[in-house]
RNA sequence: GCAGAAAUGGUGGAAUGGUAGACACGAAGGACUUAAAAUCCUUUGGCCUUUACCGGCUGUGUGGGUUCGAGUCCCACUUUCUGUACCA
């Protein structure tokens, strides 16, 4: 019979689902694991071949975790709510329900067709009002917190505010917006619009009016990782910066913990430290500086403390709540014209646009170190949102305030022993001090690391300020002025935000006419009819973001139809979290920096038991196109093949790859592609071929360079499509697609398929060959899955197979061992072996064979080497072998061989496991 | 600028400090075929030697170092990719 891929493929898909194969339940007493892929957003154009590298790779892990005997948790489900289907609907009129389901309905087909072990039954939606509800109950658990700092964890508002009634602000460290303080008496006489503001300071979702990323063409707000290089992730617009009252999630109250779990999570080394750059920790100090002929009091932030006898200016953020305190008036004019000059700059022009500029202010600081006078000037390289919003200026020292200093030729005092700062600063920290002693504190002499700390005491002890850590991570802005997200269960009344009660949720997404904001300029729920309380209290017309569907969705995969809580304790104690998470590196501070604040957050609560979400965490690379080009000659219709290219004048253009093999373009195709080449000539090369040209780039529609999933499964088979996927390299490694390798590994199949027809119905027992290759293969393949290395073991399949096909006689049992360990990547031609062998159940339990070390010794290898001009005499020795038996036997091997010649060795080294060398 | 990763044949890529280039693609030659496809066999880093067998030299971005032994470890440099950036 012949390798049938189509038939063999469909008859066990149907099996699989028509015995529920892939259903996993909590199974108290039996070891878990919860491999977790990061669910897709359902794009209308579909899979493409680089999707499922990821999937494919987590599939393969847990079907050998399954076959070890671990319940194996692995759902899939999708990330459905995002600008994409808005922007289509606001085209077309059509509801991004609609859209959204009929690609969720694409994916699913393309999905089943690779063999994936999903367990189905557990699939959530983020649109899903059974499912969204507990993302707005999680808000409301926000809403309903705070973050007491001196306990390190969320507490319930309600706490707070009885504190607040007996004690006032006396004893909190919360974690705030902007410090407070006030009396019990103070707190019980504000009225109840007061309270509620003052505790607005204090929730961990809260309003406040930050400066956000606004993009006008997307008419949103965008979290700072979503936005790049001063344009929006999602369709490249520009993005302004903006004051608006947004709902934000204090992310970080939690930047310290968040910091600190990194430590004790398994992912790679450079996406923790993306992790760690994103929360920017720094240690500094927090200095006052007075200002001359005022009482206002200017408070600074550095890391460099120990250069404050080299400030010689300070500098103020445009938007700094001390420029208009500190314009003096013969500046006003000056400071004005400035600030409109900065404001009318898009955070692009400003990235781009890195001229010097500034103004001053008209006001003096004074050093409280040297009681010297020092004027504070305004300028946009200093930034609103880190630290206090304005700074020390030590332009011997830092680049910035150097290039500043030299522009509006103000002094620069050099600080460190031998540092040349006539061309540019010396910004390292490291050196002695000098020219820094003041009438309290002497720093000179010290090295750079002692004067920092020394200052730091110093400022500590005269009460000028206070050792302070900074974080770069902001809160995130968790409101967006858009219709597809989920809506928020508050409501106003007197303009003050209060929650719904729980029993509304889930708060379904109301109808609208149109998905464009209203023409008053409100999100397009500003259009809903009735979105109001029974009261009627008008209901928040923003939407959340793509985020917030996605941060915990890995619990709700452990207990997804539980209509009491987003997880029940059960199964939460039983699944605890993802052992293994597989998914993209571009991740590293969005989605992996919210739902590690979100599972924190949650078991602050109490509500999960694990305090990391992801234990161990792979990147897949992604998988880029391949476009090919053919040369036309300029103001032509003739196309010259790539080596001769360079002969004519040539422009390159695209080609669907679908009509190039290998780089060979079928020129008869291409005549009928497109009907502007339907004449086309060609200058072929000497064998009458047309090869094209290559690039690496996206994949996508219009680079003619997308490779369709269900291309390649209808051709070569699904089991072809997960092992080709896998053979291409490294997991961890972006690489192109590149069909042409895939006959090789379809070759494989079709040998395999030859040799177990060949071995099916021998009984004989397996020849010392055979358990040599097979078990050979079983080590291999165990150590590469545990080490993420599927193209070794792919490669290891093929050796396998072909040294079995070389012998004469092939046992049952060998194929019966081989069918065990290819199971996990070839799970449909694996099925069927396992049924021919005449098995009960699902290859999907069979039991993961062991390997026997007996079966791989090598008989001992030499060989005789030179090196330097020295000879050395060399064999291999076994692993187990005893350091001073392979001695033994290296030397008498090498007499025997008349290698030693009577001479006594001037060397030998024996390293056990590894090779015998013997030096004369 | 900073941080992380990487650099191996025509290509994708293998190699716990121990025979570099596994495995696969491509290419070349051959078998089968009227022919093509498919399949099978042989060769395939470079240079040299030999009728052939056998052999030799060289070779993992560059320059040093550690080691009996380095693609692998250390130092410096070059290039590429990724992330991030007036973060004080």
């Amino acid at each position: 019979m012949e390798y049938n891929h189509k038939e063999i493929e469909q008859r066990w898909q149907q099996y699989w689902k028509d015995n529920e194969t892939y259903k996993t339940e909590v199974e108290p007493g039996r070891k878990k694991f919860y491999v977790l892929d990061m669910f897709p957003y359902p794009s209308g154009a579909g899979l493409h071949v680089g999707h499922p590298l990821g999937y494919i790779a987590s599939d393969i892990y847990s079907r050998y975790k399954r076959q070890q005997g671990f319940n194996v948790l692995h759902p899939m489900g999708y990330d459905a709510y995002g600008l994409p289907a808005e922007q289509y609907a606001i085209q077309t009129g059509q509801h991004p329900e609609i859209t959204t389901n009929a690609n969720i309905a694409r994916y699913r087909e393309q999905l089943d067709k690779i063999g994936f072990s999903f367990d189905w039954s557990r699939e959530v939606r983020t649109c899903d009002p059974e499912y969204y509800r507990w993302t707005q109950w999680a808000f409301m658990q926000m809403f309903n917190h705070w973050y007491d700092r001196a306990e390190g964890k969320a507490r319930p508002i309600a706490e707070l505010v009885e504190h607040f009634s007996k004690y006032g602000t006396e004893g909190v460290n919360a974690a705030t917006g902007k410090d407070m303080e006030f009396t019990a008496d103070e707190w019980n006489a504000m009225d109840e619009r007061r309270q509620r503001e003052v505790l607005m300071n204090y929730r961990i979702a809260y309003q406040g009016e930050t400066m956000v990323n606004w993009c006008p063409q997307l008419g949103t707000v965008l979290a700072n990782d979503e936005v790049s290089e001063g344009v929006s992730v999602r369709g490249g617009f520009p993005v302004e910066q903006k004051l608006m009252t947004q709902w934000c999630l204090r992310v970080s109250a939690y930047a310290q913990r968040l910091l600190d779990g990194l430590d004790d999570v398994q992912w790679s080394e450079s996406l923790k430290e993306t992790q760690r750059n994103w929360i920017g920790r720094s240690e500094g100090a927090e200095m006052r500086f007075g200002v001359a002929d005022s009482d206002i009091e200017l408070e600074i932030f550095t890391t460099r403390a120990d250069t404050i006898f080299g400030v010689t200016f300070m500098v103020l953020a445009p938007e700094s709540a001390y420029v208009p305190m500190l314009t003096a008036p013969e500046q006003k004019e000056a400071v004005e014209a400035y600030l409109n000059e900065v404001k009318h700059k898009t955070e692009r022009e400003r990235q781009i646009d890195r001229k010097v500029s500034g103004v001053f202010t008209g006001s003096y600081a004074i050093n409280p170190l040297t009681g010297k006078k020092i004027p504070i000037w305004i300028s946009d390289y200093v930034l609103a949102g880190y630290g206090t919003g304005a700074i020390m200026a030590v332009p011997a020292h830092d680049s910035r305030d150097y290039a500043f200093a030299r522009h509006f030729n103000l002094p620069v005092i050099p600080l460190i022993e031998g540092a040349d700062v006539s061309e540019e600063s010396f910004d390292a920290k490291e050196g002695r001090m000098i020219n820094s002693c003041g009438p309290d504190l002497d720093l000179n002499g010290l090295e750079v690391k002692e004067a920092i700390a020394r200052t730091k005491r110093h400022i500590e002890e005269k009460g000028l300020g206070k050792v302070k850590v900074n974080y770069r991570l902001r809160d995130a802005i968790f409101s967006r002025q858009r219709y597809w997200g989920e809506p928020f269960p508050v409501y106003y009344k007197d303009g003050v935000a209060y929650l719904m009660d729980e029993s509304v949720l889930p708060l379904r997404l109301p109808e609208v006419d149109s998905y464009l904001p209203t023409s008053t300029g409100e999100p397009p729920l500003g259009r809903a009819k009735g979105w109001v309380t029974p009261e009627g209290y008008p209901i928040e017309l923003c939407t959340m973001p793509g985020f917030a569907g996605s941060s915990a969705y890995y619990l709700r995969y452990m207990d997804p139809r539980n209509d009491k809580a987003l997880v029940g304790k059960e199964a939460d104690e039983y699944w605890r979290n993802v052992d293994l998470y597989v998914g993209g590196a571009e991740h590293a501070t969005g989605h992996l920096i919210y739902s590690r604040f979100w599972n924190k957050f949650l078991y602050d609560l109490g509500y999960v038991v694990e305090a990391e979400p992801f234990a161990k965490l792979v990147n897949q690379g992604m998988i880029q196109g391949r476009s090919n080009f053919v040369y036309r000659i300029k103001d032509t219709n003739t196309f010259v093949t790539y080596g001769k290219r360079k002969e004519y004048d040539t422009t390159p253009i695209r080609v669907d790859i679908n009509l190039v093999n290998n780089d060979i373009l079928d020129t008869e195709a291409f005549r009928r592609w497109r009907p502007e080449y339907a004449d086309a000539e060609f200058v072929l090369d000497a064998d009458g071929k047309y090869r094209c040209g290559y690039a690496v780039e996206k994949m996508s529609k219009s680079m003619f360079n997308v490779v369709n999933p269900d291309d390649i499964v209808e051709r070569y088979g699904a089991d072809t499509l997960r092992l080709y996927e896998m053979f291409l390299g490294p997991i961890e490694q972006s690489k192109p697609w590149d069909t042409n390798g895939i006959d090789g590994v379809h070759r494989f199949l079709r040998k395999l398929w030859n040799l177990f027809e060949r071995a099916e119905k021998n009984d004989t027992e397996m020849s010392r060959e055979e358990k040599k290759s097979v078990h050979k293969l079983i080590k291999k393949v165990t150590a590469d899955i545990e080490n993420f290395s599927f193209n070794t073991s792919v490669a290891a399949f093929m050796i396998a197979v072909n040294e079995l096909s070389a012998l004469k006689s092939v046992s049952r049992e060998s194929v019966e061992l081989l069918t065990r360990v290819l199971a996990p990547f070839a799970p449909h031609i694996a099925e069927e072996f396992w049924h021919r062998l005449g098995h009960e159940g699902t290859v999907v339990d069979a039991q993961w064979p062991e390997w026997n070390e007996d079966y791989l010794k090598e008989d001992i290898k030499k060989y005789p080497v030179s090196f330097n001009g020295k000879t050395r005499y060399t064999i291999e020795a076994p692993a187990d072998a005893p350091r001073e038996e392979v001695e033994r036997i290296a030397l008498a091997d090498a007499n025997a061989a008349k290698w030693l010649d009577g001479k006594t060795p001037r060397k030998v080294i024996v390293v056990p496991g590894k090779i015998v060398n013997i030096v004369l």
